[in-house]
DNA sequence: CGGTATCCCTTGCGATACTG
DNA sequence: CAGTATCGCAAGGGATACCG
């Protein structure tokens, strides 16, 4: 499957990468930050270690990804992405967002892992409404990730922030609405599908601040 | 390969649909135009029919592309991008543009398609240059594309233009470096790269109009 | 033209176990 | 922790033939 398409096109050059099994999601789990091999495994719920193994040497000839060596001895091994590979992940956040429009409810057995909570906060950041430097520390099921962001900067990351942030946000499964817009922050916080520590309004202008569109069709029609 | 990945996340279930071979591909070539099952078949070599098939399918479940009627009776049949599968566009450009920053010089068995040379000049038009109505046909090797431009709209197609355009060119693989600004419009020129119809500067403002830059390092440092 | 229908066969995924 | 090793299986891809 990795076999190339034969064209002379930088679209066919990415997708014999990118295309291969879980490589985009592997891709979005390292532009939150470098990573060890078992966060990388715990992140991707199903991959067998093989295979994790296989799509980072892939990466690595690709360019897109890189052994660093964190610590002391081989302990610390860590992959992280390379200029190159950082490059894709306005390209990545484009691509998600595109892909949440018609995604709505999480199905029965969907996961949320902390990174791709994460790559949300990126991927829906406003540039136009934090005008001065805000902390976040959002908590969805059990993902965590947490966002630093201010005018056009944004730093997101996954996991328990190791500062205390400005707001907090305890949210279900509904938080998906009120990123779309589809919920008020106070409808949010009076049925209880959010509860938030900080300031009073501080959900009205994360709402805002953090926006992934919906383009309901609710489900799209099943023409099977 | 179809297979989902479990998870509540846009890029998750981009990845599931477009993940599939051919798909991202094929997506592109119906980006450029609708076209019939015929002109998709033989726009991606290599494609099976029954592969085509399977993915136009899958495509259609997944409210990216629809079959159209186009003409009398059955014959006329047009597969389409939904509104959906239009806004992949700009994303699909994004993504062969960084493709292509490792693409230098086409692999001996690589081949240029029409609908990717569209797809090309689509991905690298800069919106500032060309300040008059301007269309060109361009021929790359085998590959033949046009495009109206003017400010910031941009109109591509793949094939010979239904109409004169005021800029062609005939060019080779160097056409890849004159995109990339690695080579000069007069050195094209000169060295027989490109044959050029049309006013003087015409390739200088076309290499300025499409952009498409190139990162190199020749090749990928390859650590097998 | 616009597909269906087979068929084989590779590949690479997923599972599990195990090593430095 | 950071992988390697093995293995079986199923899916799906590619080729080819054929039908409406």
């Amino acid at each position: 499957m990795s076999k190339d398409y034969g064209q002379f096109c930088g679209l066919a050059k990415a997708a014999s990468v990118l295309g291969e099994r879980w490589a985009l999601l592997l891709v979005r789990d390292l532009s939150i930050s470098p990573r060890r091999f078992k966060e990388l495994h715990d992140g991707l719920p199903g991959i067998p270690t093989s295979v994790l193994t296989t799509r980072l040497r892939e990466l690595e000839t690709a360019g897109i990804a890189q052994r660093q060596i964190a610590g002391p001895t081989q302990a610390g091994v860590v992959y992280g992405l390379t200029a190159y590979g950082k490059q894709l992940g306005p390209v990545l956040d484009a691509l998600g967002r595109w892909g949440a429009q018609r995604m709505s409810t999480p199905e029965p057995d969907d996961v949320i892992t902390s990174a791709s909570l994460a790559a949300a906060l990126r991927s829906g950041y406003q540039p136009d409404v934090l005008t001065s430097l805000t902390t976040y520390e959002l908590h969805a099921g059990p993902a965590i990730a947490w966002a630093r962001a201010h005018g056009g900067q944004i730093e997101v990351g996954a996991g328990a922030p190791d500062f205390t942030a400005d707001v907090t946000i305890l949210a279900g499964p509904q938080l998906r609405l009120l990123l779309a817009g589809h919920m008020s922050a106070s409808e949010a916080i009076a049925s209880g599908a959010a509860e938030v520590t900080g300031p009073d309004g501080a959900l009205a202008t994360f709402s805002r601040a953090f926006h992934v569109p919906l383009d309901d069709f609710e489900t799209v029609t099943d023409t099977s």
